[in-house]
DNA sequence: GCCAAATTCGTTCAAATCGTTCATTTGGCT
DNA sequence: AGCCAAATGAACGATTTGAACGAATTTGGC
């Protein structure tokens, strides 16, 4: 699997590119970018093989000498991270991390960008950069480490980023099914449901997040209107464990009778709980979401990676 | 072969769009198209091999300098304009107001695409169409005609809507003054503080919403931290009236001995309440922000218009 | 060190765009 | 109405672009 490589040269990192993802980076074809390299418009090395290999700086030049200058420097200026592999997902998440404890909307929206450039699927995004650095930003919380409005806030910046990416990828078959869900009385966690709507959709999904602190009899009504194939519930924050369960079971009843799928999710259900729980499916991440969504709906035409051939990187 | 492009431009994702469909959609001639960008009437960036391409940013300017409409909208992925002249705002109300409850992500979209294009400014179109669907909604609310699912959903999809058509609109000169804030304690509401963000983005400034629910000490912190020209406090719901009350007034203290104007805003803070806090300027509406923001700063080039100008489409 | 999967290579080819020229329409003026 | 300047839209060969293909290469895992 072919991607850009990082090269120690003494104590410089150099990055490199692959035609591909310098392509899909400014928007044109990679035959374009193939012919263009050829022609001598941007330098480039070749690998043994005869792979072609951009470095950044050449590519950036050729960005702003060319009347091709599309695009922003700072899209491919990321200096550290490219490419793809282990070491690339694990450092993500630590920049992304920080990037959002320090408020930097720019360099969250790097990574994230990074990543969709090296043919990352949404889930696993999600799952590994996203998950993993508020799971971070948590302890760090709770270690008194990090203020309350710097979690607030990097929240408020990874949905932004979020929304900006998935504005990219087209959605929505008009007949593809439907999914729908959010979360219970009292978790104000929107985020969680917002990632599962942008899944959803990444796999051709129509899919709505009805939002957060939404109560079982509500929660049934939008069911019963909707009549979703799949029928979300995301748990970050638990109420009250007995009105939870009964609630679940109840809501689960409902969508049976009805043909619809419940799917439940969360860090804050425990296997203990489960046991109590009637549902479909459980999904610990979003990586079990789609694997469980494509047991019921495959895209004809996948816009987005949709991992299951992305298995090269591995998890931190 | 062109085709409509995802690119990153540092803050946004920006699609390019070739002059043969942006011909198609605005229902004019390719030859005229291009004459216009050769002119530089439409600004655009041309490929390695010459091909024009044009951002959607410049051909949403464009219409909205020219007045032309969109013809067909499906080309450029955007919604049609669905009505022009004066009753546009207190039609899109409505019009708004049942898409969010209906959960009619299209209609809503296309409801303020079509107000952007129509010259009407960001701040306008919040306070008129946003904020009037949403008092709306809450009077519906309370009659118990619509379902909180319903509510949380509308709120959803108007946040999302709104990032939406923010991205694409070009923002944010590097040395702007910095604008931050949030809700307090206690408020969840996320929309009204996102929506000041924007409406400071639009005129120019830098700003940062922090989110929702922070209490005030971690406010101080952040006020602090980024010494921000105006720190804004969006109140959708007050948890207790006298730790608001306090909060705020010392809030005031810290930020006016660091020289940052300290803005209000929100219905639940009334006559009787506002009489006994210390604030710099407190705004009923986005209007009111608006014309506080300009007594700090005026935007070399403003990207959005700012209303003052824009007397042609009459307030409902 | 080897294998399988995924990516890239190099090529070909159809479709789209370029820049230009020219006929037609539009709008202002007498 | 008649005239003229400006703007528009259509048509043309030359060039550029994007997609597809089997073959070769790279990569990560065993």
């Amino acid at each position: 699997m072919p991607s850009p490589q990082i090269i120690q040269t003494g104590q410089i990192v150099q990055t490199l590119f692959t035609p591909k993802q310098v392509a899909k980076a400014i928007g044109v074809s990679e035959s374009s970018l193939k012919r263009w390299c050829d022609q001598g418009v941007i330098h480039m090395k070749k690998t043994a093989g005869g792979h072609r290999r951009l470095p950044i700086q050449e590519v950036m030049r050729f960005l702003r000498e060319s009347g091709h200058s599309i695009v922003d420097p700072a899209v491919l200026g990321l200096p550290s991270l490219s490419g793809q592999g282990e070491r690339v997902v694990a450092r993500s998440r630590l920049m992304f991390r920080d990037a959002l404890v320090s408020g930097n909307e720019e360099i969250a929206r790097r990574v994230l960008y990074d990543l969709y450039l090296s043919n990352i699927p949404l889930s696993q995004m999600i799952d590994q950069v996203f998950a993993a650095a508020f799971e971070d930003i948590g302890n760090a919380w709770e270690c008194g480490q990090i203020d309350i409005f710097e979690e607030r806030r990097g929240c408020q910046i990874a949905q932004k980023v979020l929304f900006e990416l998935t504005a990219a990828i087209p959605y929505g078959l008009p007949n593809a099914p439907l999914a729908m869900g959010g979360t219970c009385s009292g978790d104000q966690y929107t985020l969680a449901t917002i990632c599962v709507e942008h899944v959803f959709r990444s796999l051709g999904w129509r899919a709505t997040s009805l939002g957060t602190n939404i109560p079982f009899e509500s929660l049934k009504l939008a069911l019963i209107r909707s009549k979703p194939k799949i029928f979300w519930i995301s748990a970050s924050y638990i109420e009250d464990i007995d009105q939870f369960r009964e609630g679940i079971n109840s809501l689960y009843d409902l969508a049976e009778s009805m043909g619809t799928a419940l799917l439940l999710g969360g860090r804050t259900v425990d296997v203990e709980l489960r046991k109590t729980l009637r549902y479909t499916a459980f999904a610990d991440s979003m990586q079990h979401l789609e694997a469980f969504a494509k047991t019921q709906y495959v895209s004809p035409q996948p816009e987005m990676p949709t991992g299951e051939s992305q298995g090269n990187v591995e998890n931190e």
